[in-house]
DNA sequence: GCGACAG
DNA sequence: ATCTTGTCGC
């Protein structure tokens, strides 16, 4: 089947990513002296409490586009909480200023927290089109119809994310070419949408890597595939918005649980969603070599059964705790940004 | 106090 | 992911 135009692709996909920023910043002006709101308030209101940390690292930022308000913005506990000039006690003048005074260092939330303006909840929508998204029915990948195996990495340096796409040879060992996609990315990391993040640079680089004939057979994706909270990581969407398999590569738990504990080198731990439905594997715990105690956390993007992905993995390594493709696309995108 | 979440 | 000094090991 023909892949789709990745430039339109890239281009839709664009159009539906909200401006957290934005939203957040007329969220935290809404709040009138004298009042205040938990981080955890900010992030419902954006339509997800797991971007409450997302949303306290903003206000933090040095000189911040909210300095003037957030102070406004504690802990669900009613403690302070940090401000972005470094000095607590600054946050407690100025709410004492308002009329709001701390005591044992905590502000009374029952009688001053306010309500926040209605939102479109840009994040409950992202969910609902993550828990949605219909992958298409397609064939898995045949071992003996890979060609090329990329590996998909990106870096930052700033706003600036720079994505690497690293081909290898079937035999996972050999590096045939490279190629380097830069873009700015607004949209912030928040634990379970990465893809979001990630994404746009992703389809820029691979609609280039498209014009010039020059895409893989399948992608490994540094993060998740189906062992994400919706079974939607970016690994999964990236493959179903391109029509190329893919595998997730996590150096990190995202979620799920390690159905038996002791993992020894090279064996594949299954992962599951909970020990109680032991039957419902999500992924793959894989300690590439013993000299790490860290396993890789490997999972099924898009149109690759359970034994490709076992092999083409497999092949990939070489002393390096991630497989070739994307050690390499890790190694180069950094080093790009590092000159940026 | 516990739990703790890709990049 | 990035910020950062020294430190352990091949």
């Amino acid at each position: 089947m023909p892949l789709p135009d990745l430039g339109q692709v890239a281009d839709s996909l664009q159009q539906r990513i909200p401006d957290l920023g934005m939203e957040l910043q007329r969220l935290v002006r809404s709040i009138p002296p004298g009042r205040v709101v938990a981080y955890g308030d900010l992030a419902n209101s954006l339509g997800d409490s797991v971007a409450s940390r997302w949303v306290a690292t903003y206000l933090l930022l040095p000189d911040g586009p909210v300095a003037e308000c957030s102070h406004r913005v504690v802990r669900s506990t009613g403690e302070l909480g940090l401000y972005y000039s470094g000095d607590v006690t600054e946050k407690a003048v100025k709410l004492t200023q308002e009329g709001i005074m701390a005591r044992d260092g905590r502000v009374d939330l029952d009688q001053f927290r306010c309500e926040l303006p209605a939102t479109a909840k840009p994040l409950a929508t992202l969910k609902a089109w993550q828990r949605d998204f219909v992958v298409p029915r397609a064939k898995n990948v045949e071992l003996s119809d890979v060609t090329t195996i990329g590996g998909l990495d990106v870096s930052y340096h700033g706003e600036t994310g720079v994505a690497v796409c690293s081909c290898f040879g079937a035999d996972g060992q050999k590096l045939k070419y490279h190629d380097v996609k830069s873009l700015p990315i607004r949209f912030p990391y928040i634990s379970g949408y990465l893809a979001f993040r990630e994404l746009p640079v992703y389809l820029e680089l691979l609609a280039e890597m498209q014009a010039n004939e020059r895409l893989p057979d399948v992608l490994l994706v540094d993060g998740n595939g189906k062992l994400h909270p919706r079974r939607m990581g970016i690994a999964t969407m990236l493959g179903a918005l391109v029509g190329i398999a893919t595998i997730g590569i996590a150096k990190s738990r995202l979620c799920g649980t390690l159905l038996h504990e002791d993992l020894k080198v090279g064996t594949w731990g299954p992962i599951v969603a909970s020990i109680d439905e032991p039957h419902e594997v999500l992924g793959y715990a894989l300690l590439p070599h013993g000299k790490t105690k860290n396993p890789l956390f490997i999972s099924e993007g898009y149109a690759v059964g359970e034994e490709a992905m076992r092999s083409l993995v497999d092949r990939c390594f070489a002393g390096h705790r991630s497989p070739e493709p994307i050690y390499h696309a890790d190694r180069e995108s950094r080093r790009i940004a590092s000159t940026l």
